[in-house]
DNA sequence: TCGATAATATTGTAGGTACAATGTTTGTAG
DNA sequence: CTACAAACATTGTACCTACAATATTATCGA
């Protein structure tokens, strides 16, 4: 190998992702704050929008969260009227879906969405948020498909 | 532009990174759960060694965390009897240090955490560890030279 | 049919995270 | 010197996150 090239990353990945997080998730938290909502949330109904009527587990391996997880990111929301979690095809199962409420919730919320990032796309340069997506979406994927391996 | 070419980021970056950061700090977490230690605290446990005795506002500031998550995040530390906060030059000030026992977990810890990155380099390939790295920093760098503009 | 196993969701417990408010000490302008 | 502002750390509150344990229902083999 060439003399000074690095070969090895250098410091933790947990430790570089955890603090780059931190600070994206404030970026997009202070705007979705200024209408009473997390950018977790906008996230969650949005995926419910989407797939629903869906059941939980299937929801939360969509969405890469533990279903315990899930089950408590879903009270804030159904306590304000935007999701209901309702009765499934089975009695073991349930069915989350969205309200109208939570439509023209997450409608208003999409706005601040994309405002929030178009000021990281400038932020940061719409090439380095393009060149971030590639490698988080590759990553997942390994991630993804060494699960499935296992599974087998 | 070409044709055919994305020329704007698709997807939310927040949502992605998050997803992320959530099969990562699993990964690593998986390891350290072995000697009982959460990945973060390990990073901490790094930071004070590496930095101590330091102040928990500076400590805050150079963790990107806020300085009412770092007091939280001390206290099971500091009760392991790892860290210990003492009396600052000033009344108001305080300072944390990392005791023997913390050295010896931290290095202890060390080697889960080598393990740990050298299998994620497996899984995700070197070429693209690295280059998460890199757009991570810069990132981070943009995140902070807004900050010292703002500051002006 | 009955009993073991799998599927599904939730609760217990513990920690990570931040904003707003609070309390204390220090510094400073008048 | 004194009142006001700045610095520092913590607590109140609320939410995000996951592993282990639990409870319930469904499924399947004997």
């Amino acid at each position: 190998m060439a003399a000074g090239s690095i070969t090895k990353p250098q410091g933790c990945s947990n430790a570089k992702l955890r603090q780059l997080t931190r600070r994206v998730s404030q970026h997009y938290d202070h705007e979705m704050g200024k209408i009473g909502l997390k950018t977790t949330q906008y996230s969650l109904l949005s995926q419910v929008m989407h797939r629903g009527p869906i059941r939980p587990s299937d929801l939360a391996k969509a969405m890469v969260l533990d279903a315990s997880t899930l089950t408590r990111n879903l009270k804030p929301l159904v306590a304000a009227g935007w999701l209901m979690v309702g009765a499934g095809t089975d009695d073991r199962s349930h069915l989350v879906v969205i309200t109208q409420a939570g439509r023209d919730k997450r409608a208003e919320a999409q706005r601040r969405w994309k405002a929030a990032q178009e000021s990281l796309n400038d932020l940061l340069g719409v090439e380095r948020v393009l060149a971030l997506h590639d490698l988080i979406d590759g990553s997942l994927q390994r991630f993804a498909e060494r699960e499935t391996e296992s599974a087998w």
